[in-house]
RNA sequence: GAUUCCGUAGCUCAGUUGGCAGAGCAAGCGACUUUUAAUCGCUAGGUCCUGGGUUCGAGCCCCAGCGGAAUCACCA
């Protein structure tokens, strides 16, 4: 028999008829016992403890007592609970409450209430049983709000439902929408409905959950508990579709391009690898979207862009998940400078908007202007304000080292100093962009937006040389708040130099590497067909959400991060 | 992949030198017609992440593993 024992039916003289009432139908109906059952039948019920046993006998009771089917139906005339707060009418609750202490004078003097109503739903996170009153406050994506409920406004039967819900079940309450003595805005319920029974125990009310580790796997859990996390996740929605309208907004078409590639190019990175059964074909997740979106310029189409995923099978950290989103933008005629006044223009726009719906929440905040835009981010305030700094490449370099770049044996004595034995070996060009990004990036101001351009050519295979320094590249890097947001380009449309570059590189290929890089012919044919000069842009979109809603991690605004599974053990041993 | 830290009740966390497993909230029963983390009384609740080892005795010490976090590497 599988074991309930830790509910005793006798012995204790504090049971009554209703907890043995629970116990019985908890016995007959959720626990099916089966002689011939295996373990691992017997275990799936065992693992339901206390708490779950006392929300099954609950439900069993509404069902058998009192006859209330708990999974409920569709529901009409529902108000948002933001909504049906909004509905407060002092005057008309001021007047009820003059009437009713009439009342008490008087049996004859007439009630007077003019009160809104509303009917609500929400999901409880708290709930006290005071004797003939119950409250209990309700939350939904809007936010919370309390529920009041007294004996002698209520069928007897809703009241009893009223007084034995528990902290996560699903209700529907409909009433006068009011204050209590306490001042608390409510919905004075006169009908109650329970439309779920939540079977499973809840998260603490005190601290909600705050273990990451349950928050990224019971992401439902996390974000009922946390009302931050549906927040983030709102303002995700609303920066994507911001940067939709944005785009549109200047003639950029939004397309769609292939996610799992014959090859995985666009990109220095490693891909997961798949297969098509049918065609027996091995397959990539694509790293980047970035040489099937130049196709279509050669096709003719002047400005595209594409916000979706890209799957790098890399390492994980605060700012790195396998799956993330980046919008890519490319432009017919267009090149570095006039993506970097796109990405200025968009970034500066989007914390315009989010500065608004911060000031929304909270009118009083000090966010800078609404051309200045000042966002918190952790402990910096990162000041969004146009024109965002731009700063060359060897300029910052100079600036931070005290010398210039070209002076490759200081550069090496450097890089010396940083602890690298491997020095030696490295080409002039790594060398430099290693001090550079030790010594060089750290120096940019994480509270201020920045662009780093004009990057040697020589670690920037991909990209059109300057013309009038070809050992420069015309490529820019944004950095916000100490993260590399997204790099922008003039873009390569010379075939035979594409063509030469794309060589160069899988020459210093090693075997595993080699597995995965291979020359794209198709995208060379496409070269020679002809594609415009252009320029070209990658933003991670998770990184503008983790600034612009001051998040600490990447998992924080994926609604899914990658977790690895809990239950496979030892599979790979062998 | 490396290093460090963490894993104890449903949740949030204590746990002393190695000596009977603790609290608050949540849960069950009772009281309460204006609560606000309601209050008051009673009751129950543990695979101390898993597996080994040391020891008379392990939540605590040692080894291995699993999961997570931070930092580093890779990368954006």
């Amino acid at each position: 028999m599988p074991r309930i024992s830790t509910l005793r039916t006798s012995g204790s003289g504090s049971n009554t008829w209703w907890t043995t009432s629970f116990l019985r139908s908890f016995s007959a109906e959720s626990v099916q016992f089966d002689p011939m059952s295996n373990g691992t039948q017997e275990e799936q019920v065992q693992d339901e403890g206390e708490l779950v046993a006392a929300r099954r006998a609950k439900l069993a009771w509404l069902r058998d007592e009192l006859g209330v089917e708990p999974f409920g139906r569709h529901v009409e005339g529902l108000t948002s609970l933001a909504d049906a707060r909004a509905r407060f009418d002092e005057a008309a609750d001021v007047a009820h409450e003059a009437s009713v202490a009439a009342r008490k004078e008087d049996e004859s003097a007439p009630l007077v209430d003019d009160r809104p109503s509303a009917r609500v739903a929400g999901r409880i996170v708290q709930h006290r049983d005071c004797g003939k009153l119950v409250f209990m406050v309700l939350r939904d994506d809007t936010g919370d709000l309390q529920v009041s409920i007294s004996k002698a406004d209520m069928a007897p039967e809703q009241f009893k439902v009223a007084k034995k819900l528990d902290y996560g079940d699903i209700v529907v309450a409909s009433g006068p929408v009011g204050r209590t003595r306490r001042g608390e805005i409510c919905v004075w319920a006169s009908e109650l409905e329970i439309h779920c029974k939540s079977l499973a125990p809840p998260p603490g009310k005190h601290h909600g959950l705050s273990d990451p580790e349950a928050r990224y796997r019971r992401r439902y859990v996390d974000m009922y508990a946390n009302p931050e996390t549906i927040r983030t996740i709102k303002a995700r929605s609303r920066i994507v579709s911001r940067i939709r309208t944005f785009m549109e907004g200047r003639d950029y078409l939004e397309v769609e391009t292939p996610m799992m590639q014959p090859m995985a190019g666009g990109a220095a990175a490693r891909p997961f690898v798949t297969h098509h059964n049918a065609l027996d074909l091995d397959l990539f997740m694509r790293i980047a979207p970035e040489l099937y979106l130049k196709r279509l310029l050669v096709g003719g189409l002047p400005r595209v862009y594409e916000i979706n995923r890209n799957f790098r099978n890399e390492g994980i950290d605060r700012s790195h998940n396998p799956e993330f989103t980046s919008m890519e933008v490319y432009e017919a005629f267009g090149n570095y400078e006039t993506i970097m006044e796109l990405t200025e223009s968009l970034i500066h726009e989007l914390a315009v908007a989010m500065r608004e719906d911060l000031l929304a929440l909270e009118p009083e905040r000090d966010l800078g202007t609404a051309e200045e835009p000042i966002l918190p981010y952790g402990d910096l305030r990162i000041n969004y304000g146009r024109p965002f700094r731009r700063v060359r490449y060897h300029d910052l370099f100079e600036a931070a080292l005290g010398f210039p770049a070209s002076d490759i044996e200081r550069v090496r004595a450097a890089a010396r100093e940083l602890g690298r034995d491997d020095i030696d070996e490295l080409d002039d060009a790594l060398v430099v962009n290693l001090v550079f990004e030790e010594r060089a990036e750290p120096t940019i101001d994480p509270a201020e937006p920045t662009f780093v351009l004009d990057y040697p050519s020589a670690i920037s295979p991909l990209t059109r040389p300057h013309r009038d320094d070809p050992s420069i590249a015309e490529r820019v890097d944004i950095f916000i708040g100490g993260m590399e947001i997204g790099p922008a380009y003039t873009e390569l449309n010379d075939p035979d130099i594409q063509l030469s570059k794309f060589t160069e590189q899988l020459r210093g290929v090693d075997d595993e590497e080699s597995t995965f890089r291979s020359l794209d012919e198709e995208f060379l044919d496409a070269l020679r067909v002809g594609m415009p000069p252009a320029g070209g842009l990658g933003l991670g979109i998770d990184r503008i959400v983790i600034l612009l809603t001051d998040s600490a991690s990447i998992r924080d605004v994926i609604l899914f991060p990658l977790m690895r599974p809990v239950d496979a053990v030892d599979e790979a041993d062998g």
